[in-house]
DNA sequence: TTGTACGCGTTATCAG
DNA sequence: CTGATAACGCGTACAA
């Protein structure tokens, strides 16, 4: 900039007015914009962010980049965040919570201008740290009581209440579930759900169907593994969609056929859901739309820390696919009206023509507990709201 | 730490003297310590940087940070980067290379130390701002001539022909190929591979074999339903893992059974691939490796930015799993005895039976042309789960 | 409109 | 060892 305005024959304060467009006569903005194009000058954003106290950069920080939920509440938030002109750093966790009392320690220093978490353990300084934090922060997921702290968040508990429903409707009785640790909130969540859900339909809690391992592929696997030497269930709900993969390749593998002698049903409805064989039903709990929501309450914030705190919540739905489509073929029963008459049962003949329940390529089938395709409306009288 | 050197009664010199470590008496040190803690400072990074004229920040930019892939790569360069205490900041360029460009030139302002980039399209003026950029860049992936730049590759040509091989020696003679597009460089290079390859064993090549989309599931997907409309393959390879999954759905929902009547075989050896049943053999480019040879070349670089451009190259490998397993059935041999029907109602084509060589739990199986086998399996990534 | 001068928060230099 | 002071590069009151 100093040798810009040298350059021109002009102050650096006319240079660097001009470069801002803010002011300057017709004579001087042609010279600066000469001197400035000549020798290539680039404003110094760390000399810019000193005197803004801006920095421009807004962190995220999740447990896993590599499970593709995060995937897409990061892509959702990337869009949000570059739009505003802003970039977006990113940290994975690792689901260590001294990892990220770190990082909102160092969140002090005014690196970034606001952060997004979504942490899967809380604790009491955790909070503490949230809710003074330096800089705004606005949290992905369930957070205890009412903390002061913006928050989206989804209700996994019903969540799971929709899955069991279907699975019910579908005359599964012996429902397993594979949950991540129980003492992460989502596991928690999701373990209060299940036997809520179950005891709404006087389905008496086996403990022998339920398994805990970790929210990954081979923590799944190995679950379901344990959980199938002991027992045989007629169904399979899953915390999540690795673990749903891993719980598909368990079930295989034992030479259970799927949705026939076991049918499955994942949780955030990711990517790898549609690409699994057969593909996987899964409880949508809006990951890109939370992200999507957290990233803009972030950026509102940005704009006017005197916000007060908010709290927005984002519906779950159940995308049924072929993993749970169709009744037990155990089921004495007729089916339920308005079930979708997809199935085939087992041992009858093959319809040439491609049902869509049973084409990868055709879309999700709504469930009818879950009324029309998407999210769907919440149910405060069943499930309570927040862990 | 104005307040701070105030409070201890010392000047802001000597505060600041104490706090970085440096000299400062027993008294002194002691004083600031407890005021600098009193106040609860913390020093400010963006000031520090226009000091130190180095943020401590690295930039990745690869085109779709949703390919696991680069999740492998980037897992490993955040890895050595924040070992050395610096930050990673995450850019997907959707392969747009005026967006790689902008990011290029934006690199100038300083906001961060250094950057990796994996362009999949190369231009003369991307090259050029490649060369003399700002601030240390290394290139993973081919980059044409010899271009004075820090560069990490494989042999992606190689890959293809130890598939290639492997499928020949399997007894598969009508190989098709589902590609990405022929003007990016990943592309073009498998392109000519997979042409090399199949010259070498005598094969003429049958364009009807050949499709191209681009290197994603749906594209994947898509081209080899085109293909199978119009020719019978017996095996496939696909230019990537996530086009590998796409052509496993296309040829499960035709009715092909895989490895029976069409072996198949991705690239990238990612997780994906053993997600998948039956698991996916897959061409290991070492994306893991090259990432982190990338980060550390790029650590040296800004250590020394004096050192002569370093070019480095990782070998590629075949992970032979379930779904290019022995040899084609075509070639004299008995059918299996009694292959138990699994997944799928009737008129959905059920995924192979678990035999022994498919068994998901099992390692994959070492390739007699790759050697030994291929890059150990990621590391124990931290667990995933969302809310 | 233009130029001077100060401040952003730290670190480094140089006398004392 | 310590304190005053000059950068670091830029934005912006303020006065001209």
């Amino acid at each position: 900039m100093h040798t810009v305005a040298a350059r021109a024959g002009v102050s650096i304060a006319s240079a660097s007015r001009v470069l801002n467009g803010v002011g300057g006569s017709a004579e001087t903005i042609r010279k600066v914009r000469a001197a400035a194009a000549e020798v290539g000058y680039v404003p110094n954003a760390i000399a810019r962010s000193l005197q803004s106290q801006r920095t421009g950069l807004v962190a995220l920080a999740v447990e896993d980049i590599g499970n593709p939920v995060y995937v897409a509440m990061m892509r959702a938030i990337e869009s949000v965040v570059a739009s505003s002109g802003r970039q977006l750093l990113v940290h994975a966790t690792g689901g260590r919570i001294d990892n990220e009392t770190a990082l909102l320690r160092r969140l002090a220093n005014r690196y970034v201008d606001g952060m997004i978490i979504s942490p899967i353990r809380v604790t009491a300084d955790h909070l503490a740290a949230l809710v003074d934090s330096p800089v705004p922060v606005v949290v992905v997921g369930q957070l205890g009581a009412d903390a002061p702290v913006d928050n989206v968040r989804t209700d996994s508990r019903h969540g799971v209440a929709l899955a069991v429903d279907h699975l019910v409707a579908g005359g599964r009785r012996r429902i397993g579930f594979v949950n991540g640790p129980l003492d992460t909130v989502p596991g928690a969540a999701r373990d209060a759900g299940f036997r809520a859900a179950l005891a709404r339909h006087d389905i008496p809690l086996d403990e022998d169907l339920v398994e805990v391992g970790d929210f990954q592929y081979a923590a799944g696997r190995a679950a379901t593994e344990r959980l199938l030497a002991r027992t045989e269930p007629d169904a399979l709900l899953c915390a999540n969609d690795l673990i749903a993969v891993g719980a598909l390749h368990a079930l295989l593998a034992a030479g259970r056929r799927v949705p026939e002698d076991v049918a499955l049903v994942g949780m955030d409805d990711t990517e790898l859901a549609r690409m699994m064989f057969p593909q996987l039903s899964s409880v949508s709990l809006g990951s890109a739309e939370r992200g999507r929501r957290a990233a803009e309450l972030l950026l509102q914030r940005i704009a006017d820390p005197a916000l007060p705190p908010r709290r927005e919540q984002v519906p779950p739905g159940l995308v049924v696919r072929a993993s749970s489509a169709g009744p037990s073929p155990t089921a004495d029963r007729a089916p339920t009206a308005g079930e979708p008459l997809t199935a085939g049962e087992a041992g009858q003949p093959a319809p040439p023509a491609p049902r869509p329940s049973t084409d990868p390529l055709a879309g999700p089938i709504t469930d009818p507990f879950a009324g029309p395709a998407g999210p769907a409306p919440t149910h405060p009288s069943s499930e309570g709201a927040s862990s």
